[in-house]
DNA sequence: TTATAATATCTCGACTTCAAGATTATTATA
DNA sequence: TATAATAATCTTGAAGTCGAGATATTATAA
């Protein structure tokens, strides 16, 4: 019946929603604990593992609005983490640029925070941990096109 | 190899945020066009599902400070959506209950928050949501407990 | 070329949230 | 009973986020 389909869609929006803030509020306290807010830890992950990007770029994968952008570079750059490039090419663009100061910190935080929330997920054995990978891939996928 | 089975973690981690985030996102568009923001609408939908609720217990189920109770029942008593009733019982605790008018929005709203719900996740079958269901609730279960 | 549109960053103001502490009420203990 | 501990709500100040608009640059079209 079309009726229990649409309450097993709410159904699946709960638990998933559950899952996320249950597993996430734990990982933002280790992050906190190290000095920095879940953004500037997320935007300084970003520039550590995929190298220079321009602010604009940063907002579409961090999912956070322009104005905050210049906010939270100030904030790393503030603290030494990141600096500014200003783009050759196009007088428009700045680039974010992790320093090496900001290379050891993730460094030194990331292998803990991969560790925790490897643990945080360790009720699933492997096979069901790829099982809602690719559920959840499925899912997430066509929502981020609307 | 351990090495595998962390960054499996993390990849899980990567698109339950994702998938949490897309779909999310669109939920929120729908309710703030409705004039109430997220966590006033889940305010609200509480006291219309579960009934009355002292401010305590709200946030313990909204997962959200004291202070900011306070603030969020405060705008929608403003706007007529609930009020505030002293517990005969206990002078301490101050039970929120929802308006006729509250009622009215909840009940012209809802159906289609469901709705929408639905759709973004009509690229799962009734099964795989059956089976994410099962997935998240192991996961998120635990993780809620740590 | 010049005017117009699109793009990138930044500024500013408003809103929401939290953390810490204050206030008031209740319950437990001496 | 008096005192202390606990509990629920509220107040305040700080931080983070967004949206709208400002500014500067680049791309496009007439």
């Amino acid at each position: 019946m079309e009726n229990d389909s649409v309450s097993q869609s709410l159904k699946l929006f709960i638990v998933l929603s559950r899952a996320y803030k249950a597993i996430n509020e734990h990982v933002n306290k280790v992050i906190q604990a190290s000095g920095l807010n879940p953004t500037e830890f997320a935007v300084l992950e970003l520039l550590y593992h995929k190298g220079d990007q321009p602010m604009q770029q940063i907002g579409g994968k961090i999912l956070l609005a322009s104005g905050s952008i210049t906010y939270v570079v100030d904030k790393l750059e503030q603290k030494g983490m990141l600096v500014r490039i200003a783009c050759p090419n196009d007088r428009r663009v700045t680039f974010a640029q992790i320093t090496d100061k900001g290379k050891a910190f993730i460094e030194e935080v990331f292998p803990e925070h991969a560790q925790q929330i490897h643990s945080l997920m360790s009720s699933l054995s492997d096979s069901e941990k790829q099982e809602a990978i690719d559920l959840l891939k499925k899912l997430g996928l066509p929502a981020g096109k609307f």
